[in-house]
RNA sequence: GAGGACGUAGCUCAGCUGGUUAGAGCAUCAGAUUGUGGUUCUGAGGGUCGUGGGUUCGAGCCCCAUUUUCCUCCCCA
């Protein structure tokens, strides 16, 4: 008996109609991947759970689903262990497996495990799903889809440009309206060595990114508790021209403008800043090659000082993409990685990538209601079932239609007509055809079209020979 | 990990200050129509009111616990 059949928080089941709606996402997608010269790999669901530790940030180690060993896990693990251990170390030994967080890091350990077969630049594209132990909401799963694109083994600031291009290309063709904003690492990291935080880094980043959000007053509040001087965040707040050049206090509370620290005074505040100049030239140089092909693109692309990303490896460019219409968190990001094959013992291999939200992508298309109305229709002639006699007969005809390249299916079971019809009216199958003994001695079928209207019973549905019903079907 | 809301038929929800046998729409099934679906009409099935305890003569309703889902924070696709 069957009771209280359930799954697990935060995953899903996807109806035949979700899917060819899914289905139509990854196929845009990975036609667009395929365009640009990009080609597929798979890797398994779970790595080593040492291989996906310490990638993420404190953060991301906490989401990371580990798998218990098979067998006898606590081998070797004492009562003193267990009480004295912290959880994150006793995982360790009891879990050496996990499932994967992102398509990213699998994706480098994959390089640096197949380098020498490989060649570089080594253009990917790879859509799996991933999995996070993070409380379930809105556009926030623990089971999700991504759509990751990279390129590994090239510093040239083209490959950012490319994926901007692939970005407008894929939103464009999903009908969404979207905006990129883009930001560089260095630059942070010349911010934070201006203001005499270069410690501090990613604190600042995560707080920064939240100004929009949380307001600068708790901004300065948290960068307050992260152990920020008052010198370093008067200086923060001056660059981005919130406060007061006095002091700390706050004026506003509205969104940070990006427009308003113009790149050529964000290029004056971090002169001093070596890291910090080559952010600004290469956003320079992103913005010098956009402009020049800009007629091809669609979309929307920002300069916004403040994006941060809480992904540890990121280096250089950041990505992230907002949809214009719909509330809701990012629908794709990425950004580039100048060392993340070095963790795994292949130093010197840059890489950049971007990684598409399926599901997020998923749920803001279908309230906009962009989804293509005649997805779901699949078979497109149905034949009934009459009786032993006339199976072959059916059959023979389903034959010929399916060489023609149309879908055909024949009913299964000898039930009544009506009930027949009923299937094909609810699977929305567009004609049947009905063969019994009528039709076979005059080689016909009477052929039925689901979508007319008839307002009298009669049934005066006219009848068709094979050929004639393969090119009704072709047309 | 912190906070908030919710849970009544397969689905969406009513259900009065606690009072007899817990309702509706949709969906399902059957019949009207034995070779004609969708539309229409008629009828039927379907509930341990999330779970466990408590208060009460009496609980879907009040109290406590627990769990689920949803939402917010943290963080992210």
């Amino acid at each position: 008996m069957a009771v209280n059949v359930s799954i697990p928080k935060g995953t899903r089941d996807f109806s035949p109609a979700e899917m060819i709606r899914r289905k139509y996402i990854f196929q845009t997608v990975e036609d667009v991947f395929r365009l640009y010269g990009y080609l597929p790999i798979e890797t398994p669901a779970m790595e080593n759970l040492s291989t996906l530790t310490g990638k993420y940030g404190e953060e991301g180690d906490r989401l990371i689903f580990k798998i218990l060993n098979s067998g006898n896990y606590l081998e070797g693990i004492s009562v003193e262990d267990i009480q004295n251990s912290s959880t994150a170390k006793l995982a360790a030994r009891m879990c050496e497996k996990a499932l994967r967080y992102d398509l990213t890091v699998p994706f480098a350990r994959y390089v640096v495990q197949n380098r020498n077969e490989i060649t570089f630049p080594f253009k990917r594209y790879q859509i799996q799903p991933v999995w996070r132990a993070d409380r379930p909401q809105k556009g926030r799963y623990r089971e999700f889809y991504q759509c990751d694109v990279d390129v590994i083994g090239s510093n040239s600031l083209l490959n950012e440009v490319e994926l901007i291009q692939i970005i407008d290309a894929v939103f464009q063709q999903l009908g969404l309206n979207i905006t990129i904003k883009l930001n560089n690492r260095k630059i942070l990291s010349g911010i934070a060595e201006v203001i005499g935080a270069p410690d501090k880094v990613l604190d600042i980043a995560i707080a920064l990114d939240k100004a929009d959000k949380i307001g600068w007053e708790n901004v300065d509040k948290e960068l307050e508790n992260k152990g920020i001087s008052r010198e370093s965040r008067t200086l923060l707040y001056d660059i981005f021209d919130y406060g007061e050049r006095s002091g700390l206090s706050i004026v506003s509370n509205a969104p940070p403008a990006p427009d308003r620290i113009a790149l050529s005074n964000l290029k004056n505040t971090l002169k001093d800043s070596n890291i910090g100049c080559q952010g600004i030239n290469e956003i320079y140089k992103i913005i010098n090659f956009l402009n020049d092909i800009n007629p091809v693109l669609d979309c929307k692309v920002e300069f916004d000082p403040t994006l941060a990303r809480g992904l540890n490896y990121y280096t250089g460019a950041i990505f992230e993409v907002k949809a214009n219409d719909v509330a809701m968190g990012s629908i794709c990001g990425g950004g580039r990685y100048d060392d993340l094959t070095g963790i795994f013992g292949l130093p010197d291999v840059s890489g950049v990538g971007v990684s598409f939200g399926a599901d997020r992508i998923y749920d803001v298309m279908n309230e906009l209601e962009l989804f293509p109305e005649n997805a779901a229709i699949s078979t497109k002639i149905l034949f009934t079932n009459h009786g032993e006699n006339e199976i072959m007969y059916a059959l023979e005809a389903i034959k010929e239609i399916r060489r023609a390249g149309i879908s055909a299916e024949l009913f299964p079971d000898n039930i009544p007509l009506k009930k027949q019809l009923s299937y094909a009216n609810k699977r929305k199958i567009p004609y049947v055809a009905l063969g019994g003994s009528i039709e076979m001695s005059e080689k016909c079928f009477t052929f039925k079209e689901m979508n007319v209207t008839k307002n009298d019973n009669t049934p005066n549905d006219p009848k068709k020979t094979l050929l004639e019903i393969i090119a009704l079907l072709k047309k």
